[in-house]
DNA sequence: CATATAAGTCAATATGACTGACTTAACCGT
DNA sequence: ACGGTTAAGTCAGTCATATTGACTTATATG
């Protein structure tokens, strides 16, 4: 028997580790998109409305070109979705104060109450992971996922101040 | 000054780490994947083909049946990215010996070199943040990622018994 | 033999994305 | 005040990924 890749080969470990790596990232993000997806059908809405949605909660009165700048799509890409957005009075528009030419975005009513329901799924699966992994793990998690993603997006993820007492 | 929110809340820490999660997923999976898309798109292929490639390739001779389980797709949907992959010579599909109405999938030569192609950038990408992580930060990504993954699909991830010596 | 399963096919549709060309309004520096 | 740049939006065409639903063919299995 004894596997020549595993017994002897430590490149067949590593090579190992990383596809096992590359699938966790598959599943995760398979399962992860699987329930609000299922939801966002029932308004006759996709995944990329999700996005707009999550991240004009989440930073209110962003502009058109910060969210491009997140989703990394064309402006025509994301115009029919936010128009669909707006038009079903999930996202309202209002010019900026300091540049008019500016559109910023936020949620109306629905729209948080939208938000709330998919993106608490979606919290839930996080929590159950966190707490069955521990804090530890949390960190370590953490930095790896920082590791993964390009630079000039790291900034988004302040570094987290340990507790002070 | 002194925020209600961070000062005061426990609950608002909790809520901000939550979302931080949902954000490392969305950014990192956005990254994990961007520099593939880029090499298929040279070959008239896209995502899903990578999947196709990839999961063949780590599974020589699966079923077609079995590929669809691990996407979640439809027959349908799979057929036309599958047949263009065989019409293309990246891969092949051979009766099963066991049972005659399966067709296991194979890589050809050519498809295994897209399939390092695409791969390899991906690993580099992993090896990196592993890295720059340290063996214990890659343990807890490991034990958070599989918590998010459905539970029926984690037992393709073995557990990974320490090195004895 | 009857039923179930593995795979494939045809047709219609929706969603998310792209390129390219263009407009409108507003900002900003000289 | 003009001219260039930027923010946003629009029109048109295309492509890739996915869906539902109905059906066929071949093979396996009780």
């Amino acid at each position: 028997m004894s596997d020549l890749r595993t017994a002897i080969n430590p490149l067949f470990l590593r090579e190992e580790e990383l596809r096992q790596a590359i699938e966790l990232l598959f599943f995760a993000y398979r399962d992860f998109t699987a329930e609000p997806d299922a939801i966002l059908a029932e308004y006759g809405f996709g995944r990329a409305h999700h996005r707009v949605i999550y991240f004009v909660g989440r930073h209110p009165d962003m502009t058109v070109s910060d969210l491009l700048a997140i989703l990394r799509i064309t402006k025509q890409s994301l115009s029919r979705v936010l128009g669909q957005l707006v038009d079903e009075g999930f996202v309202t528009q209002r010019p900026g104060a300091r540049d008019r030419r500016q559109r910023l975005l936020q949620l109306t009513e629905k729209g948080i109450e939208l938000e709330r329901q998919l993106t608490e799924r979606q919290r839930a699966r996080i929590a159950r992971a966190y707490r069955d992994a521990g804090a530890e793990a949390v960190e370590g998690f953490r930095k790896v996922m920082l590791g993964l993603i390009d630079e000039d997006d790291r900034g988004r993820f302040p570094p987290r101040g340990g507790v002070r007492r």
